[in-house]
DNA sequence: GATGAATGAGGTTTCATTCAT
DNA sequence: GATGAATGAAACCTCATTCAT
């Protein structure tokens, strides 16, 4: 999918990596071997080190995401279907075969700590996150607003709130999904089970009853 | 609350440390310094070191959550109620002070790594957590269930999924209040919010529509 | 000399290290091994590192040799018998025998260094050094105006100019030594004709010529 | 003053970075961006590397003072008239301008590390400075000889102890303007008073007392 | 001549862990 | 129970040096 370089590599190495062991355990030396590449070569990239690879693997994500967002969303205009395509599409990218999986688990567990970076030598990296992410927030807020406009969707509830109420659903059923694919246990239900619960968030929780 | 022996300073301490500076760069001597205690001692409580700190905080966490759930549960029988009362709970053992936020954040940024575990020595700790963990899981599955039997909720829906729904948008919501409160920045709805959304989302989406 | 406590002890290795190395060579693994200590020690007792020992090396010295002039240049008086005491203290301190040109190896060549340093961190030993310099500078300058008030220094000259004259000589003349001590080249002198070369320095240059 | 080659760009580049950050941090990195060339190219002219640099700088500047100083004392054949040029034409290399200042402050401080230089491979280089040295050396001793032969310079003096008191005088006094210069820090002279200790150091210390 | 991406040896540095007191 | 100086494995990270272009 993405371009083969070897920036490109790091990353890939690194999410398989950070994947694996957890960002606390992740090693260099380990990133470099699997991308194939010297632990020097990481810093030529990376120069702030490990961090900022996590960084780095969050932005490309968030980037590909939003536009394709765009793209996909100039089609559509009911309410309804835009914020279901919003979340097949982040199914799509996360779910579609278990190498996905790995990024998905990795986005999920690191993001937080993204909000925590303070070292100023980050801030530009930072700062590209917040812009991704605002941008990814806006595009939610915005349907949702549209659709309570538009009466489709339920007036009382607030939007912000709504958002993340929907985002919790997705990375948490989408992590149940990746417990099952990288252990035995199971979560009592699969992907499908995933695209009808979301479905039935949207309509019953989301739109105005009648 | 806890009662203030050094073995609970020692986690409090750990708390602050990891919620401040992720497990990752998380210290064993700012742990001890934090907790007024050598980092010796640390080794005389948590002797596999900082990762049976975290299993342990977590164990101290669910073990009291799933105790107050039990007595609390004892006295409601409606579903509705008595879900309702597990968002409650939750939320008030999280949210009611800032200090419970830095626990908070310490749950849900770490509560992944928790699964990650192969440790043969850390098993006993472990396991406590997957206990307390599938207790609380039951507890919830069986409402939802039990809900579901009485013709209260959406039959059509899966126990498990919802259950996952229900834990992401409790702890995405939450997760916005500590944003909200360690930083500048406004995600746009505060705790009176919280309670409504969750409201909400339990007699529209999980409840069975007329 | 100096009690050997192991901060003594690292701080006497790495004198020798630097000396036959250089400051840009020394390793502290080398240091570690030489004083019979872990490399983490060292970082114990100075956490910034290579320089900061550099530095406490410094500041040692400065403290002890400020602490000796005191001593002795209470019993003195007479003005050419004072500046006359500093060489021979200084010279005392450094080449007595072989192991003192290490140090004098050392200052001599890394003093400069100390005026470059601006890392905010190094703060506080930097300045300890900039104050025992101070003192030595007060207490040579002293020494020189005086003199020239009783009329039997040179009122046409500059007493700090002056003082760095002395300092320059009585460095180039040890570090001659210490040539010639470690290598084989003579640079045509010896101890003594450091002796009677400072003295005419003193009675010629420094004095009121009649 | 120099051409401007690349070669001697290299070298001018180097001068300022080692000025700034002391032999041990300067890079060869940094040094290529100062000269506005790649990194590559610094081991065409100077395959030895680093090291190659520095005694190249050094080479360049005491090849040029020894050429100059044998046109300047070809017409001048008073000795005390001859050490003075000496003085005089070292200051004018070193201090005329700012520029100068940091070759100034690399010669000074990085003279001792030449000395220590065994690499076998560096040792035409190495030997071109001895050569270079010893001329200059040779220069003064000369001088100072002569004018004890000539009984104008006091002959119990040993001229290799004068000539490194001369050159240590001349170092601390062009250091002190370095410093002050670079820094805020007044030492309490300035260029005048070097011209003036110098002239009274020949006088005074150098000459026969009538 | 000139470039700069790539390497990897070798240094620095951290910090979990121990143990004598 | 409690301390904190001391260890040393293992990570990070730098940067001199090379070489295909």
């Amino acid at each position: 999918m993405t371009e083969q370089t070897k920036e490109n590599r790091i990353l890939d190495a690194a999410t398989l990596e950070i994947a694996e062991n957890g960002y606390a355990n992740a090693t260099m030396a380990r990133i470099a071997k699997r991308a194939n590449v010297s632990s020097g070569l990481i810093y030529f990239y990376f120069p702030k080190g490990k961090l900022q690879v996590l960084l780095s693997i969050t932005v490309r994500f968030w980037k590909i995401l939003n536009d394709r967002l765009e793209t996909q969303l100039e089609s559509i205009s009911d309410p309804v279907a835009r914020i279901t395509e919003v979340a097949r599409l982040a199914e799509f990218m996360l779910v579609r075969d278990n190498n996905r999986l790995y990024l998905a688990k990795v986005l999920i567990e690191e993001l937080p700590r993204m909000f925590m970076i303070n070292d100023e030598e980050l801030k530009d990296t930072r700062m590209e996150i917040t812009i991704q992410n605002r941008k990814f927030i806006h595009t939610i807020d915005s349907i949702i607003k549209d659709g309570q406009d538009q009466g489709i969707f339920d007036r009382d509830l607030n939007p912000s709130a709504v958002r993340q109420v929907l985002y919790g659903a997705v990375e948490m059923l989408l992590y149940g999904l990746f417990i099952k694919a990288s252990r035995n246990e199971d979560l009592g239900y699969g992907k499908d089970d995933v695209k009808y619960t979301l479905d039935m968030l949207i309509w019953k929780f989301l739109c105005k009853t009648p």
